[in-house]
RNA sequence: GGAGGGGUUCCCGAGUGGCCAAAGGGAACAGACUGUAAAUCUGUCGGCGUAAGCCUUCGGAGGUUCAAAUCCUCCCCCCUCCA
């Protein structure tokens, strides 16, 4: 791969790069980089969103570089200020091993285990001692610290700021000087810590990383960014038919994102996927199925990823049911009316809501319509859908 | 240290003695429309009950009252301003 191509791997999805110049400046000095990124050690459960970092982190290891999977475990503590500004609790160092665990089984799905360097920040900055964070704190300004947009919003707001909060970046950063990084990649809302890095490196005498900033994916909404909080995300541990099954809810606008974002696709094959949609050549449920495939078997395997593939038409575009729908077996009489049925077998959370839910026309049997949640069912099999998305194998006997 | 604001159903947020299971918005769910799309429209959205109705809920614990999310007492938690 020539320099042209490689910077255009590299370049590819980013938000920004600082600056471009300087990374062809390095690439062009031939040896490998050590390119850092940092994670929290509270969330370990990745979804489809952290993912777009981990995938750039790939591209540099295929290129032949040094990753090093940085754990903020001391920074934990702190806690990140961009955001939100609940204290946390500290983790113990069981947890904090644990969720690293965690985070490992999760990134080598992608990254390469054999040629990557998992970091802890605490391991240099527990032997930090008071007059080292003097020296660190004394490399930085109130006011360009207050430069960084959350803080600047709080502290005009009149919204509290503990000193403590102004730690994070500088600590973030130090890990740059600990780690000698030549690359760091974060999320653009990362960006003022990772230009600390740039400053504090040159202070402690070495040459500022590059910094790439990575775009914030959208969630399944299409909106709000993807967090498991707001619930709109796809973990990349959920299994395949669920994976594929979000994907395929997300709208024809939204997916040409994630094509950008997640596909390994390129962007010219990309471009002609979007044209030929556009055109009426394809069609975009089709081309969303591509993308929905592409991704779970990134994580389950092509095996497992057809398997969802054939599921999911056949549950939802052929009017099947799924393989793992649930069982219930039941005797005649009042506990095999729907209402029970439904309530009893966990289908809805309570018999009000079965009630309400046939009232709506949501309930139907083999195949059939059913208004009457009172008639108990006489001695057969039956399939009963309720809704779109759920289903039950009922066995009624006398 | 002083002064003040606030904790409401999944979330935001209205509600200051009965008409409150609690406005409005969001999320979610269902129906129509479709490509299981998205958008849109309609409906539902504490539990039990066929229903009338009953029970549980408004930070916590007590109390006043025929009646409390609303009034009183104590406690817990969050926030702001002044110093």
């Amino acid at each position: 791969m020539d320099l042209k191509e490689t910077l255009e791997l590299i370049e590819r999805g980013t938000a920004e790069v600082i600056s471009v110049e300087e990374l062809t400046e390095r690439l062009k000095g031939g040896t490998p980089l050590r390119v850092k990124a940092g994670f929290d050690p509270t969330a370990p459960d990745l979804h489809l969103g952290h993912t777009v970092l981990i995938q750039k982190l790939r591209h540099f290891q295929v290129l032949g570089h040094q990753i090093i999977f940085l754990i903020g475990d001391f920074t934990g503590m702190i806690g990140d200020p961009s955001g939100k500004n609940d204290t946390r609790p500290p983790l113990t160092r069981e947890q904090v091993l644990e969720n690293a665990e965690t985070y490992k089984r999760q990134i080598f799905k992608i990254l390469d285990e054999e040629k990557t360097e998992v970091a802890f920040n605490s391991h240099w900055m527990d032997k930090f001692t008071s007059s080292d964070f003097v020296g660190l704190c004394s490399r930085y300004t109130v006011a360009r610290m207050l430069e960084r947009d959350d803080f600047h919003k709080r502290y005009t707001d009149n919204r509290p700021i503990a000193i403590h909060e102004f730690l994070y970046p500088l600590v973030q950063g130090y890990d740059s000087v600990a780690l000698r990084s030549d690359v760091e990649l974060g999320g653009t809302d990362q960006k003022f810590n990772l230009l600390m890095g740039r400053t504090l490196q040159n202070q402690y005498g070495q040459k500022p990383q590059i910094i790439l900033t990575m775009p914030i994916l959208e969630g399944l909404d299409g909106v709000n960014k993807m967090s498991k909080s707001l619930g709109n995300y796809v973990g990349i541990e959920e299994p395949p038919a669920e994976m594929f099954g979000k994907l395929m809810s997300i709208s024809d606008e939204l997916m040409w994102r994630y094509f950008e974002l997640l596909s390994d696709k390129s962007l010219s094959e990309i471009a002609t996927l979007k044209s030929r949609v556009e055109d009426g050549r394809d069609h975009p449920k089709m081309v969303k199925e591509e993308l929905a495939y592409e991704i779970t078997a990134r994580y389950h395997g092509d095996a497992a990823a057809k398997e969802a593939r054939e599921g999911f038409n056949k549950v939802f575009a052929g009017g099947g049911i799924p393989e793992d729908a649930p069982r219930l077996n039941v005797h005649t009489g009042d506990a095999s009316r729907p209402l029970a049925v439904l309530a009893d077998s966990g289908l809805c959370a309570s018999r009000g809501e079965a009630k309400r839910l046939v009232r709506q026309g949501a309930l139907s049997i083999d195949g059939q319509r059913c208004d009457d949640s009172e008639t108990p069912l006489a001695a057969g099999e039956y399939v009963l859908k309720l809704g779109k998305k759920r289903f039950l194998l009922l066995n009624v006997t006398d």
